[in-house]
DNA sequence: CAACCAACTTGCAAAATGCAAGTGAAAAAT
DNA sequence: ATTTTTCACTTGCATTTTGCAAGTTGGTTG
Protein backbone atom coordinates (compact mmCIF):
# COMPACT_ATOMS: atom_id res chain seq x y z
CA UNK A 1 0.00 0.00 0.00
CA UNK A 2 2.72 2.31 0.79
CA UNK A 3 5.71 0.89 -1.15
CA UNK A 4 6.23 3.40 -3.97
CA UNK A 5 7.87 6.55 -4.34
CA UNK A 6 5.37 9.05 -3.38
CA UNK A 7 3.14 7.90 -0.80
CA UNK A 8 4.70 8.28 2.32
CA UNK A 9 5.74 11.73 1.49
CA UNK A 10 2.10 12.69 1.00
CA UNK A 11 1.17 11.31 4.48
CA UNK A 12 4.31 13.12 5.96
CA UNK A 13 3.59 16.19 4.26
CA UNK A 14 -0.27 15.94 6.06
CA UNK A 15 1.29 14.99 9.32
CA UNK A 16 4.29 17.03 9.94
CA UNK A 17 3.67 20.04 7.47
CA UNK A 18 -0.26 20.76 7.52
CA UNK A 19 -0.46 20.02 3.77
CA UNK A 20 -4.22 19.41 3.23
CA UNK A 21 -4.68 20.90 -0.65
CA UNK A 22 -3.78 19.44 -3.87
CA UNK A 23 -2.12 22.43 -5.00
CA UNK A 24 -0.27 21.91 -1.31
CA UNK A 25 0.73 18.89 -1.94
CA UNK A 26 1.90 19.67 -5.03
CA UNK A 27 4.48 22.46 -4.25
CA UNK A 28 5.99 19.84 -1.53
CA UNK A 29 9.84 19.38 -1.77
CA UNK A 30 9.85 16.54 -3.95
CA UNK A 31 7.60 17.87 -6.62
CA UNK A 32 5.15 15.09 -7.64
CA UNK A 33 3.84 15.08 -11.06
CA UNK A 34 0.11 16.08 -10.84
CA UNK A 35 -1.41 13.06 -12.64
CA UNK A 36 0.77 10.65 -10.09
CA UNK A 37 -0.35 12.83 -7.12
CA UNK A 38 -4.34 12.16 -8.15
CA UNK A 39 -3.68 8.59 -8.50
CA UNK A 40 -1.70 8.70 -5.23
CA UNK A 41 -4.52 10.57 -2.92
CA UNK A 42 -7.18 8.63 -4.87
CA UNK A 43 -5.35 5.13 -3.70
CA UNK A 44 -4.72 6.57 -0.38
CA UNK A 45 -8.87 6.98 -0.08
CA UNK A 46 -9.29 3.66 -1.40
CA UNK A 47 -7.01 2.53 1.69
CA UNK A 48 -9.18 4.28 4.22
CA UNK A 49 -5.56 6.20 5.08
CA UNK A 50 -7.30 9.65 4.26
CA UNK A 51 -10.76 11.17 3.45
CA UNK A 52 -11.49 14.28 1.95
CA UNK A 53 -14.01 17.63 1.89
CA UNK A 54 -15.33 20.31 0.60
CA UNK A 55 -14.04 23.56 1.68
CA UNK A 56 -16.55 25.18 3.68
CA UNK A 57 -16.01 28.39 2.59
CA UNK A 58 -14.13 27.63 -1.02
CA UNK A 59 -16.14 25.14 -3.12
CA UNK A 60 -13.31 24.23 -5.42
CA UNK A 61 -11.01 23.14 -3.01
CA UNK A 62 -10.67 19.88 -1.05
CA UNK A 63 -9.55 19.56 2.03
CA UNK A 64 -7.51 16.05 2.88
CA UNK A 65 -7.40 14.36 6.18
CA UNK A 66 -5.67 11.81 7.84
CA UNK A 67 -8.25 9.13 9.57
CA UNK A 68 -7.28 7.54 12.25
CA UNK A 69 -6.05 4.75 10.42
CA UNK A 70 -3.42 7.14 8.60
CA UNK A 71 -2.75 8.77 11.85
CA UNK A 72 -1.66 5.39 13.34
CA UNK A 73 0.86 5.90 10.83
CA UNK A 74 2.36 8.90 12.89
CA UNK A 75 5.25 6.68 14.78
CA UNK A 76 6.08 4.99 11.32
CA UNK A 77 6.90 8.12 9.76
CA UNK A 78 8.37 9.63 13.04
CA UNK A 79 11.07 6.41 12.95
CA UNK A 80 11.88 7.49 9.46
CA UNK A 81 12.57 11.30 10.39
CA UNK A 82 14.56 9.75 13.18
CA UNK A 83 16.46 7.80 10.96
CA UNK A 84 17.22 10.10 8.54
CA UNK A 85 18.29 12.49 10.65
CA UNK A 86 20.55 10.20 11.60
CA UNK A 87 22.13 8.78 8.75
CA UNK A 88 21.34 11.31 6.00
CA UNK A 89 21.52 15.01 5.76
CA UNK A 90 18.53 16.22 5.95
CA UNK A 91 16.46 20.07 6.72
CA UNK A 92 14.42 20.72 9.41
CA UNK A 93 16.54 20.07 12.46
CA UNK A 94 14.53 21.56 15.05
CA UNK A 95 12.03 18.95 14.25
CA UNK A 96 14.12 16.07 14.46
CA UNK A 97 15.24 17.37 18.17
CA UNK A 98 12.30 17.71 19.09
CA UNK A 99 11.65 13.92 18.23
CA UNK A 100 14.90 12.71 20.01
CA UNK A 101 14.02 14.80 22.97
CA UNK A 102 10.82 12.87 23.69
CA UNK A 103 9.30 10.78 20.93
CA UNK A 104 5.98 10.11 22.87
CA UNK A 105 5.40 13.91 24.13
CA UNK A 106 6.07 14.70 20.31
CA UNK A 107 3.37 11.85 19.02
CA UNK A 108 0.65 13.08 21.78
CA UNK A 109 1.16 16.51 20.01
CA UNK A 110 0.66 15.77 16.88
CA UNK A 111 -2.24 13.25 17.49
CA UNK A 112 -3.73 16.39 19.81
CA UNK A 113 -3.35 18.90 17.44
CA UNK A 114 -4.66 16.61 14.49
CA UNK A 115 -7.62 16.10 16.65
CA UNK A 116 -8.05 19.84 16.94
CA UNK A 117 -7.44 20.43 13.76
CA UNK A 118 -4.98 22.77 14.49
CA UNK A 119 -1.77 21.39 11.62
CA UNK A 120 0.77 23.54 11.44
CA UNK A 121 4.45 22.98 11.21
CA UNK A 122 5.32 21.46 14.69
CA UNK A 123 6.64 24.91 16.49
CA UNK A 124 9.93 24.65 18.71
CA UNK B 1 16.22 5.69 -1.04
CA UNK B 2 13.68 2.85 0.50
CA UNK B 3 10.72 4.69 -1.60
CA UNK B 4 10.38 1.56 -4.03
CA UNK B 5 7.87 -1.46 -3.49
CA UNK B 6 10.97 -4.10 -2.90
CA UNK B 7 14.11 -2.88 -0.65
CA UNK B 8 11.81 -2.70 2.87
CA UNK B 9 10.47 -5.90 1.99
CA UNK B 10 14.11 -7.34 1.68
CA UNK B 11 15.38 -5.52 4.86
CA UNK B 12 12.28 -7.11 6.63
CA UNK B 13 13.30 -10.20 5.58
CA UNK B 14 17.09 -9.78 6.83
CA UNK B 15 16.21 -8.26 10.24
CA UNK B 16 13.07 -10.37 10.90
CA UNK B 17 13.02 -14.02 9.01
CA UNK B 18 17.05 -13.99 8.99
CA UNK B 19 17.31 -13.98 5.32
CA UNK B 20 20.94 -13.57 4.04
CA UNK B 21 21.46 -15.31 0.25
CA UNK B 22 19.88 -13.77 -3.03
CA UNK B 23 17.97 -17.31 -3.28
CA UNK B 24 15.90 -16.66 -0.04
CA UNK B 25 15.21 -13.22 -0.65
CA UNK B 26 14.11 -14.85 -4.04
CA UNK B 27 11.80 -16.79 -2.36
CA UNK B 28 10.19 -14.67 -0.18
CA UNK B 29 6.48 -14.14 0.27
CA UNK B 30 6.45 -11.27 -2.40
CA UNK B 31 8.35 -12.98 -4.68
CA UNK B 32 10.67 -10.06 -6.34
CA UNK B 33 11.91 -10.80 -10.27
CA UNK B 34 15.96 -11.47 -10.21
CA UNK B 35 17.24 -8.86 -11.92
CA UNK B 36 15.33 -6.24 -9.33
CA UNK B 37 16.18 -8.02 -6.70
CA UNK B 38 20.02 -8.00 -7.86
CA UNK B 39 19.58 -4.22 -8.40
CA UNK B 40 18.35 -3.36 -5.21
CA UNK B 41 20.54 -5.67 -3.09
CA UNK B 42 23.25 -3.44 -5.44
CA UNK B 43 21.31 -0.29 -4.42
CA UNK B 44 21.18 -1.22 -0.72
CA UNK B 45 24.57 -1.67 -0.49
CA UNK B 46 25.86 1.24 -2.29
CA UNK B 47 23.91 3.37 0.25
CA UNK B 48 25.67 1.48 3.11
CA UNK B 49 22.39 0.07 4.39
CA UNK B 50 23.62 -3.52 3.97
CA UNK B 51 26.57 -5.40 2.95
CA UNK B 52 27.57 -8.49 1.17
CA UNK B 53 30.56 -11.49 2.21
CA UNK B 54 31.38 -14.44 0.95
CA UNK B 55 30.13 -17.58 2.53
CA UNK B 56 33.32 -19.25 4.11
CA UNK B 57 32.14 -22.87 3.46
CA UNK B 58 30.28 -21.76 -0.03
CA UNK B 59 31.91 -19.99 -2.15
CA UNK B 60 28.90 -20.14 -4.47
CA UNK B 61 27.14 -18.14 -1.54
CA UNK B 62 26.81 -14.17 -0.92
CA UNK B 63 26.03 -13.36 2.17
CA UNK B 64 24.18 -10.11 2.89
CA UNK B 65 23.72 -8.60 6.10
CA UNK B 66 22.87 -5.56 7.51
CA UNK B 67 24.90 -2.60 8.36
CA UNK B 68 24.52 -0.64 11.62
CA UNK B 69 22.57 1.63 9.31
CA UNK B 70 20.47 -0.77 8.40
CA UNK B 71 19.81 -2.48 11.84
CA UNK B 72 19.00 1.62 12.57
CA UNK B 73 15.50 0.44 10.03
CA UNK B 74 14.16 -1.75 13.16
CA UNK B 75 12.36 0.89 14.62
CA UNK B 76 10.51 1.71 11.17
CA UNK B 77 10.14 -2.05 10.57
CA UNK B 78 8.59 -2.68 14.02
CA UNK B 79 6.47 0.29 13.47
CA UNK B 80 5.44 -0.51 10.24
CA UNK B 81 4.67 -4.09 11.22
CA UNK B 82 2.47 -3.26 14.28
CA UNK B 83 0.52 -0.62 12.18
CA UNK B 84 -0.10 -3.45 9.37
CA UNK B 85 -1.21 -5.78 12.36
CA UNK B 86 -3.83 -3.42 13.58
CA UNK B 87 -5.25 -2.06 10.33
CA UNK B 88 -4.58 -4.93 7.64
CA UNK B 89 -5.02 -9.02 7.65
CA UNK B 90 -1.37 -10.13 8.12
CA UNK B 91 0.11 -13.46 9.03
CA UNK B 92 2.52 -14.10 11.78
CA UNK B 93 0.33 -13.25 14.59
CA UNK B 94 2.84 -13.92 17.11
CA UNK B 95 5.64 -11.94 16.04
CA UNK B 96 2.79 -8.56 16.54
CA UNK B 97 2.15 -9.98 19.88
CA UNK B 98 5.33 -9.98 20.87
CA UNK B 99 5.73 -6.75 19.35
CA UNK B 100 3.00 -5.03 21.15
CA UNK B 101 3.98 -6.83 24.76
CA UNK B 102 6.78 -5.04 25.24
CA UNK B 103 8.27 -2.89 21.99
CA UNK B 104 11.68 -2.09 23.35
CA UNK B 105 12.31 -5.61 24.75
CA UNK B 106 11.61 -7.12 20.98
CA UNK B 107 13.68 -4.65 19.88
CA UNK B 108 16.82 -4.78 22.10
CA UNK B 109 16.26 -8.46 21.20
CA UNK B 110 16.54 -8.50 17.49
CA UNK B 111 19.42 -6.32 18.02
CA UNK B 112 21.12 -8.51 20.04
CA UNK B 113 20.49 -11.30 17.73
CA UNK B 114 22.12 -9.40 15.01
CA UNK B 115 25.36 -8.96 17.16
CA UNK B 116 25.40 -12.49 17.69
CA UNK B 117 24.83 -13.08 13.91
CA UNK B 118 21.61 -15.45 15.29
CA UNK B 119 19.46 -13.95 13.38
CA UNK B 120 16.21 -16.66 12.83
CA UNK B 121 12.59 -15.74 13.10
CA UNK B 122 11.98 -14.32 16.54
CA UNK B 123 10.14 -17.31 18.31
CA UNK B 124 7.88 -16.45 21.32
C1' DC C 1 34.91 -34.12 -15.28
C1' DA C 2 29.99 -33.85 -15.72
C1' DA C 3 25.98 -32.31 -13.69
C1' DC C 4 24.54 -28.85 -10.47
C1' DC C 5 23.75 -24.76 -8.03
C1' DA C 6 24.10 -19.83 -6.61
C1' DA C 7 24.20 -15.31 -8.04
C1' DC C 8 23.51 -12.88 -11.14
C1' DT C 9 22.66 -10.80 -16.51
C1' DT C 10 20.16 -10.18 -20.89
C1' DG C 11 16.40 -9.26 -24.12
C1' DC C 12 12.09 -7.89 -24.50
C1' DA C 13 7.15 -6.86 -23.26
C1' DA C 14 4.21 -4.48 -20.05
C1' DA C 15 3.33 -1.22 -16.69
C1' DA C 16 4.32 2.90 -14.08
C1' DT C 17 6.05 7.49 -14.12
C1' DG C 18 6.72 12.11 -15.64
C1' DC C 19 5.93 16.20 -18.53
C1' DA C 20 3.23 19.63 -20.76
C1' DA C 21 -0.88 21.06 -22.09
C1' DG C 22 -5.64 20.80 -21.49
C1' DT C 23 -10.71 20.80 -19.02
C1' DG C 24 -14.60 22.11 -16.05
C1' DA C 25 -16.44 24.13 -12.16
C1' DA C 26 -16.17 27.75 -8.76
C1' DA C 27 -14.39 32.22 -7.17
C1' DA C 28 -12.45 36.82 -7.95
C1' DA C 29 -11.76 40.76 -10.61
C1' DT C 30 -13.34 44.11 -13.79
C1' DA D 1 -22.49 40.45 -15.98
C1' DT D 2 -18.78 39.04 -18.20
C1' DT D 3 -14.02 38.03 -18.20
C1' DT D 4 -10.12 36.25 -15.84
C1' DT D 5 -8.04 33.42 -12.46
C1' DT D 6 -7.79 29.53 -9.42
C1' DC D 7 -8.28 24.80 -8.13
C1' DA D 8 -8.46 19.96 -8.79
C1' DC D 9 -7.88 17.36 -11.66
C1' DT D 10 -7.36 14.72 -16.86
C1' DT D 11 -5.20 13.62 -21.32
C1' DG D 12 -1.70 12.33 -24.69
C1' DC D 13 2.60 10.93 -25.23
C1' DA D 14 7.64 10.02 -24.24
C1' DT D 15 10.65 7.97 -20.89
C1' DT D 16 11.76 4.98 -17.24
C1' DT D 17 10.97 1.15 -14.37
C1' DT D 18 9.35 -3.33 -13.65
C1' DG D 19 8.66 -8.07 -14.61
C1' DC D 20 9.22 -12.47 -17.07
C1' DA D 21 11.84 -16.10 -19.12
C1' DA D 22 15.85 -17.65 -20.59
C1' DG D 23 20.66 -17.33 -20.42
C1' DT D 24 25.75 -16.94 -18.37
C1' DT D 25 29.59 -17.41 -15.06
C1' DG D 26 32.07 -19.41 -11.63
C1' DG D 27 32.34 -22.39 -7.62
C1' DT D 28 30.64 -27.22 -5.85
C1' DT D 29 29.24 -31.99 -5.61
C1' DG D 30 29.07 -36.75 -6.97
Amino acid sequence: MLGDRWSLLIIRDMMLSGRRTFKEFLSSYERPASNILADRLRRLKAYGIIRAKRDRSDGRKLIYLLTPKGMDLAPVLTEMVLWAGKHEKTENRPLIRLMQKDKEKFLAQIRQRWAQNKISPPSQ
